[in-house]
DNA sequence: AAGTAATAGAGAAATTTTTCTTTAATAAAA
DNA sequence: TTTTATTAAAGAAAAATTTCTCTATTACTT
């Protein structure tokens, strides 16, 4: 069968994962002063071969120098840009209770382009409070405000039963993209973008490797 | 070159990070009284390909009845015991502040398998409280903890800045898994199991999928 | 009872991702 | 100045993962 959407020359999913960690490695370079910084350098720090680094950085515009490396300033700037970063996208959260107030406390995705304009949910006792100066609505009031704010981006973080329902809701509220961080699998349009955050698939991998060592020793 | 180290037959990484997915569906499917699910089922479920998960259970011992599909009951059991969620491990988690303390409200962890058994931090305002039961200490304290309570993870929330510290000491108190929630990569000893946990990678998928959406149009 | 459709499972093929190899450039050392 | 070592980059090869194809089985329909 002929796949029509096929993406032409994208950049594998790895890559994309991988490159917020070059990023906030060269910033970190950047605060300390470094001007350049080599693959070797680069995939010491991130425990991975250096030509993969290489790689990566090739699907950007990014040009390193021989025997120097590159330019910390250029990667920063080229990486933000790249992974976009460096536009401001407006989301809100529903579900302000444990996860959802972390995330709201969460410093890196405002400083990664996510701006949270507001967060929403059904308990009357959260309604109205404000979480590190986010302001928590009835979720009935999601529609108006999103239209308003010209919010792209619905975060889900109610329980798992409920997320479903909420994700209907986004939909229906014209949300073109979703952040799942329940473990429950969500059903929306083929238009829709769905990313699925969840815990226990890195405690598996964790649990796996343990397991793992106690049978080889 | 030749690697002594090569996993014989292992399991895919990617058949693991699927597999928590698998049995929260099945536990689900449970609950309402489902007995048997096929894997039509399951991929409709999860938006992948029926084949992968016919081959990630065959990784396990779940065998399926043809026109029928998998024992739900089966399911749950099998891959409990798989991913090592049927054992309770023991954690300590360094850092108790928004993340970790959505992380100790978590159930699903406890349900999963993990017991985070204390907490601790070096902010004198923290320390002592009680967050959903489970003790903040201050960090000198880990030691001796780890050592009574048999404790073989450690879970990192502090400032990202503060990973390496947190992670040496883990180390050196005898800590084998290390589950690190910061941007930052830490550098610990080859038998030491890392686990990197990072919400930006998630992110940069969503903003690479919505920008491409909008190149397309 | 016969036919049909759905499914598990095994193996092959295709695709994706990582790693290896080679080349050219160039900074640093001799 | 010459040599050496390090590096980026491109392409090839290898490895890992996913998807496809085929077969056998069997529940359900006619
Ligand atoms: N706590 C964590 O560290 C953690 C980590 C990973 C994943 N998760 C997942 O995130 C989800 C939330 O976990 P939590 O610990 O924050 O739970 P929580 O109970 O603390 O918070 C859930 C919030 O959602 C609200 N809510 C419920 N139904 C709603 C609805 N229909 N519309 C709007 N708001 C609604 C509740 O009032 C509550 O405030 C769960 O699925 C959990 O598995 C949590
Ligand atoms: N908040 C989130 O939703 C979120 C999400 C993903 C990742 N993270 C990452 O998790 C980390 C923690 O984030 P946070 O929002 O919980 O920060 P936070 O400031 O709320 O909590 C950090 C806690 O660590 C303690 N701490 C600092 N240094 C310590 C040390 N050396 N030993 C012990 N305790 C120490 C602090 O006292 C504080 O209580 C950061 O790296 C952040 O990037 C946070």
């Amino acid at each position: 069968m002929v796949q029509y959407s096929k993406k032409i020359q994208a950049v594998p999913e790895p890559t994309i994962r991988r490159m917020p960690s070059y990023l906030a490695f060269a910033e970190g370079l950047m605060r300390k002063g470094q001007q350049f910084v080599s693959s070797t350098q680069i995939a010491n720090y991130m425990n991975i071969d250096p030509t993969q680094v290489t790689k990566d950085l090739s699907y950007t515009k990014i040009v390193g120098k021989t025997r120097v490396g590159y330019e910390v300033k250029a990667i920063v700037e080229v990486l933000s840009d790249f992974l976009g970063f460096s536009v401001m996208d407006n989301a809100f959260l529903v579900g302000a209770g444990s996860l959802g107030s972390a995330l709201l406390h969460d410093s890196g995705l405002n400083h990664f382009g996510l701006k949270i304009e507001a967060a929403f949910d059904i308990n009357p006792s959260t309604i109205g409070r404000k979480i590190n100066d986010v302001e928590v609505f009835h979720i009935d009031q999601f529609r108006d405000l999103a239209q308003e704010l010209n919010v792209i981006m619905g975060i889900i973080t109610v329980p798992a039963e409920n997320a479903q329902t909420v994700a209907d809701l986004m939909v229906a509220w014209g949300i073109k993209a979703i952040w799942n961080f329940t473990p429950a699998r969500i059903k929306v349009p083929d238009d829709i973008i769905v990313q699925n955050t969840t815990l226990y698939s890195n405690l598996a991998i964790i649990f796996n490797k343990l397991h793992q060592e106690k049978r080889e020793e």
